[in-house]
DNA sequence: TGTACATCAGTGAACGCGCGTTCACTGATGTAC
DNA sequence: TGTACATCAGTGAACGCGCGTTCACTGATGTAC
């Protein structure tokens, strides 16, 4: 006996149902996030996405021009996950001021750096050349700016600012604090100073001292 | 006739004579570096680091374990070679202070990023699990944050800081500053404030808020 | 001064793998008459 | 109420590609005697 097939295993799936196609656009993005929760990011391939939803990789191509489209489409997502779950971080610390949401913030964002790894390595893959974003597709990190502006501005509001900068300025310096941070730890992850835990006190410390009053 | 020979094309090279064959360990990161000059970072594969040093794949594996032991050593030469010219441009600045010496550092780093992305990139990626580094492969960022720590320290000692920061938190605030702003430029490479020259212009103004006399 | 031998710096040929993509097809479901 | 047909949601089979790696080999150069 031992027939084994070596064809690709799939998952099992029942096909949608006439008109509803449009369907298997989302389950292959959710199947991307699937593999991304238990893959590295070299591992979001066409094929794998397409198996983990149960299709064959054919079926992609109904969906989205090819690979390189899927993996756009992914990569905003996953700003778009991470950006959520700073909003919530500082919603669920409302009651502080600014500073404190700005915290929790940032916390959020090295949580998910720290939990998510490929999909974090996502964020900032750099975008080939010649890829023909129609608009939307451009800026995917606007979400997460947005999120950080917004208690930048409340920030601005109960008067603190950093000497000579606006609030875009300011903003997009926290991105870059954060993000460069862990970056850096990635280079030398064994060190005890690059734990989440350490990099957190780090990163607050940086927040009381960067921004004054007047 | 035509016979045209379909065999990867390979650089003419004379072999090292007897004695000499450590020298291709050399010959094979320089052909290396010189991909990256025209590559992506994702070009940098084995095969073609062999055939632009002119030898077959095989060769190699006399002088690295593999692929993954290559690439390494590939990453830590990008770091000094990017150390290397921070600490140049500090030196041309020599006759300035402190803080003209660490601009002219930052805006080195940012020239680096800009002019070389494909090492650029190759700088932070990810270290796959289950490496063997033997103790002096780990930390391949280290020469640039001696270079950066050494005009911190310099900085100091004209008695400025960032409350409260030693000069080893200041100095992987200032690295982390300039990586993160290059990576988030890369999501949105197409915005004006994200050339090269508006970066500079930041990262200037930041380090002129951040660091204040006693 | 000649010759057998060891060493060295590589190469030839091949392997199995997974990738993205193309083309022709299938089989269920709805619609027109 | 039946039937021909169009549409839809996919699949089957195959393509050429470059990858990392293995194994057996070659041919020049030095060394021992």
């Amino acid at each position: 006996m031992d027939i084994e097939e070596d064809a690709e295993q799939r998952a099992v799936r029942l096909r949608n149902a006439r008109g509803q196609g449009a369907r298997l656009r989302f389950e292959l993005l959710e199947a991307a996030m699937r593999v991304l929760d238990e893959s590295a990011a070299a591992d979001l391939t066409l094929r794998v996405v397409a198996r983990e939803a149960g299709v064959s990789p054919q079926a992609v191509y109904a969906h989205f021009s090819g690979r390189q489209e899927l993996t756009y489409e992914v990569i905003r997502m996953c700003w778009q996950q991470v950006a959520d779950e700073m909003a919530r971080a500082s919603r669920r610390a409302r009651n502080g001021g600014a500073l404190l949401r700005l915290r929790a913030q940032l916390r959020a964002y090295l949580k998910y750096a720290t939990d998510s790894p490929a999909k974090y390595q996502l964020l900032f893959a750099l975008r080939p050349e010649g890829v023909a974003d129609s608009g939307h597709q451009t800026r995917p990190a606007e979400p997460a700016y947005l999120s950080v502006l917004r208690d930048v501005e409340a920030l601005r509001d109960e008067g603190y600012s950093f000497p000579g900068f606006g609030v875009h300025d300011s903003t997009l310096m926290l991105l870059s604090l954060v993000h460069g941070r862990v970056a850096l730890a990635h280079t030398a992850p064994d060190r005890p100073w690059n734990t989440a835990r350490s990099m957190t006190t780090y990163l607050n410390r940086i927040l009381d001292g960067l921004f004054r009053l007047g």
